[in-house]
DNA sequence: GAGGTTTTCGCCTGCGAGTCGATAACTAGG
DNA sequence: CCTAGTTATCGACTCGCAGGCGAAAACCTC
């Protein structure tokens, strides 16, 4: 229980605070989201997004980074980044608590090694999920599949290096619908979004012309403008 | 201090949380935020963001609002949406607080009356603020610029009704640059943002043709789709 | 009705998205 | 070593929309 340091006291009331994650990653050419099963009640075997308490000397970030620790390797979430927070008086039935979501993303190459009660869960075959969760889980979909049009965000669900056909399914599974390779590469590339190596993949598959090994610029997010629309004059 | 109801307590911490709005507007030709100069320490003679404290029977929002009503007239405000939650421990000098902003917009023809603390102040001369202030701002400012482009957030800065002329200059405004009516029409039309009534303006000015007078078709917020990048095959 | 002012329309440019087919570059099997 | 099969890549094309410019329209005032 924090306490008034100066000046005068903070007059406002406070509450149970927690963050969460909504981790997502392709897996088996899907979109899925790392669940954990409630073993106790409420939601008793509902699954759940992973997250916690936070800690006095930790912020937001710093708190689901530490949760997250517990279920995977915490170098393999790639992006992180800051959703919504959920207030409805009822999200938690045994008192008010506060929610902070942020969304991760753990690229398609890495496997963590899971709890037994963790598991990933494709997005368009969701299970009943503890609590509001799944309203968090859709928003982070939603925000996801945006992104993947107008930044590079796609660094962090794709390995360190690929090949279009790899991104091409990679993109599909993520956004849920086909899409052709000539264009993406174009558009990727055009924007310096991605660029070939020097290298080719024989690719193990039944013959065919090696492919070119690609990889993304940078990996951090950065974002192509918007829009055409609404530019500067002149 | 609210109580554990049923099943096993909540054991996570709690801390002190606040509610913030940052309140954009045309003014003169500018866009501007809504302050409020702070009468006590600390940041004594500081301006700040409107806000205050959240009521157990309140969600954020509602908390908001309530806050809000204080300044404008609370149908003022066109549009609000969650902004983001920050954390950082020593965000507030006194205690640990943490702080949910939203972004609220009220359109150029509504002129509240404004208690006398309370002012409008362009964001590209702002003053020092109070406390992390200034990062919700620049946050909303961002915020709202990007979605001029690729939403109809623009309904919730315009007067129900406008001319072509008077909406450029909205959009410069807003936008900090400036743009040609012909295209700006154009693009908002073809999206069915904005259509012609059957009126026209005389518009006060010295002679000239009447303009055609416009209004927005929808004023809750709609997307355009982001991109054509990555659409589905076929 | 003449001159000035502002809006609006039509035509032009250019670029990026998207498709399709042709070609390149390999493997496997005779 | 040659051929058939497979996969990747490139080039040529279409298309729609952003953006600009100038001419014409539609008013006002004197």
């Amino acid at each position: 229980m924090p306490e008034a340091k100066k000046g005068d006291p903070v007059n406002v009331p406070s509450y149970p605070h927690e963050v969460l994650a909504v981790v997502l990653s392709v897996r088996d050419d899907a979109l899925c989201v790392l669940l954990w099963k409630r073993g106790r009640s409420p939601f008793r075997h509902r699954w759940a997004l992973p997250g916690g308490g936070v800690e006095p000397t930790e912020r937001l970030r710093e708190a689901i980074t530490g949760h997250l620790a517990a279920k995977v390797d915490v170098r393999d979430v790639a992006h992180l980044e800051q959703l919504a927070t959920h207030s409805a008086i009822d999200r938690d039935p045994r008192a008010r608590v506060l929610a902070t979501a942020y969304l991760g993303l753990v690229p398609s190459d890495v496997r963590p090694n899971l709890p037994a009660d963790t598991a990933w869960h494709r997005v368009d075959e969701l299970p009943d999920t503890a609590f509001d969760h799944h309203y968090f889980i859709e928003a982070a979909v939603a925000r996801l599949r945006a992104k993947l049009s107008y930044t590079n965000i796609g660094f962090a669900l794709a390995p360190p290096e690929f090949t279009i056909a790899e991104l091409r399914d990679l993109f599909s599974a993520a956004l849920g619908y086909e899409l052709g390779a000539t264009n993406l590469t174009r558009v990727l590339t055009r924007r310096d979004v991605i660029v070939p190596t020097d290298r080719t993949a024989s690719h193990g598959q039944s013959g065919g012309r090696p492919a070119t090994v690609y990889k993304f610029v940078a990996h951090e997010l950065t974002v192509t403008d918007p829009f055409a629309v609404l530019r500067p004059r002149r």
